[in-house]
DNA sequence: GATGAATGAGGCTTCATTCAT
DNA sequence: TATGAATGAAGCCTCATTCAT
């Protein structure tokens, strides 16, 4: 009589252990043995789920991106059709909210990006998930030239420009949020994307 | 008699072993052994000019910092007086020549955002190194403030906004540069803070 | 349908295996690989059950106390209620068998003598388990004067004596047996107290 | 130009390093370095007047049995001829003092005690040491015998005994010395010699 | 004689992974 | 599925000893 599987909700509930411990100490910093615990689970039932560490990793940034992409698209939805309303709520699903939300995801995002230097199956990750991100800005930007809101420009260009400046918040504020005043970070990229996108009106 | 003392030599030759080692494996990853044979020196020999490997990562930093401090100064004072030539000289100085230079520092300095979080020590000297390149940035804002150049607004707001536009290139660098088209970066900064800081002519 | 747990057995053969080593090597010169081999166990096992080296070292030292006391007060139970019957019964447990039997927890506990001047941990246990053998002597030494066999002197001077000859014994017989007659310790001090204790008839 | 030999000197000194180290950290824990470092000098220096760590310790424990027995031979000379005043004399040059003076050397002597126990060598040496007191302490017995001041017993059985006594001294005063009320070491044991060595007037 | 740098073995501990139940 | 014991490699660090000067 077998019982009922559970491996997805088990999974979920290791992912979720990793992204505590990982938030705190960093992926080699976190052992099985902290996942396990943190994830209320038995250090052999890590592994009976996931093959390696790797993998659990590997679980995890799949999470982050497809709940992150999730929530933006719907951001971006919600905004209607104006390219400069998207190109808002791109910047605030990014940086509002006390400039980054959620911190644990941002540590671990951080602790991420320094992985990704180390791993290339990581980096790969990490790097489409970036790619994936920036698909979604330069189809605002694309958007925007169309309709002639924004000016004439290389959407590369500014949409790298853009995500480097997210990205940069989120090092700054994991690691000297001192630095930032508070809620500036949003208004203060809008300002800026506004000047390298020559926005009109 | 004795054997001449080469400490500061031999300090070096190991803080040199560590950036080698952990552009590519981290900080976690690089081993006592692997800092010794990146420095062809004995493992022994390590832990008998440092007394841990976290002071070599101290001495590191610290080298690291002063550098490019050093550096950075040297160029803004080559710039003149004029506000706007020194915004431009201090960021290129951090994102020119293809789009940031030295590789290996690039990689380490991600590496140690990432261990900023883990270790209030690694926090503190990182978040000071931060400060003190926000210091200048500030001196410089400040400046084109009081000249009329710059408009009136709140220095640090912009100030860590370039800031965190530079450390995210960094990241953008070193994980996923093709995201960069190259040589653009440099500019597009350029671009964003002309609009943030509303240079005048 | 977990393995059965054996944790206080594997404990138990690893603090046996300390004090196989130990009395031959003392506690430093006791490695970790060491303690695992006499236990026939992996290296890796003895840290699974035991946070440190240290941790052993207390469960060990909580050993030889609890099984010593528990034995001393059984024999003085043995003795009855004559307060000279107990003394003997006291002295006989510490020096008989030819001279303090158990070897191994003889040479265990100079060591731990040893390690009591370097160690607070240690020597706050030394220190107790030398009380509570004080304690059973104290306890029988008021019960003579009380019923007047005994001179009246101060317990805690005749009772520290008495005890320091004991530990005398135990260190000369662990380091230079021929000095001392076979089977004479015991009445050595037998008479020795008596002399002390003032003893009546 | 030779320079003046000054062997004899650094020798001392490194022993004295060591007595200091030893007190209160082991032979084992006393570092090769730690030695240097208490005797003011530099660490290959002691490699160059001793061969090796055994050789200082070696040293150590002739200089300590040197001068003890000296002090000792001396103290029972100056006691005169009566064997009573010569035993007192005996026992108060070990445990008069606030229970047995130097408390450096009271350390290192509990720690060679265990040191012996691991090593053949230094056993050798400390039973030997231990022989000379006891020859001392059967001299005065056989001499009191003799002088018909003592009972006819057997002088190594009550000399051990005696022996002993003062050992356990040491270890108690070193590890748990609040079990010994003050100043009653030296009366303590003179009353027990007196019972054991049936003392005539 | 003297200095202090250099060596390499070994110690304690952590950890990803496997295994018996 | 689940448990938690078991393994063995590897990591950081200490240390007696040797060596170049």
């Amino acid at each position: 009589m077998p019982r009922p599987p559970n491996t997805d909700q088990r999974r979920a509930q290791i992912i979720e252990g990793l992204l505590k411990v990982m938030s705190k100490k960093g992926y080699e910093g976190a052992s099985t043995q902290d996942i396990a615990r943190a994830a209320k689970l038995s250090p052999g039932l890590v592994h009976y789920h996931f093959g390696s560490k790797a993998e659990i990793l590997e679980g995890l940034m799949k999470r982050l991106l497809d709940q992150h992409l999730a929530g933006l698209d719907q951001k971006i939805d919600e905004a209607g059709d104006d390219p400069l309303d998207q190109l808002d709520a791109f910047i605030e699903h990014h940086l509002a909210t006390g400039d980054t939300a959620n911190p644990q995801a941002l540590a671990v995002w951080v602790a991420l990006g320094a992985e990704a230097i180390k791993s290339k199956d990581v980096r790969t990750r990490y790097a489409a998930g970036l790619a994936g991100i920036m698909e979604r800005l330069l189809t605002i930007i694309r958007h925007g030239i169309d309709e002639r809101r924004f000016g004439d420009m290389q959407p590369r260009v500014s949409a790298s420009a853009i995500l480097a400046t997210i990205e940069g918040y989120f090092v700054v504020a994991a690691t000297a949020r001192d630095l930032i005043p508070p809620y500036t970070a949003a208004p203060a990229l809008k300002a800026m994307a506004r000047g390298l996108l020559e926005v009109k009106r």
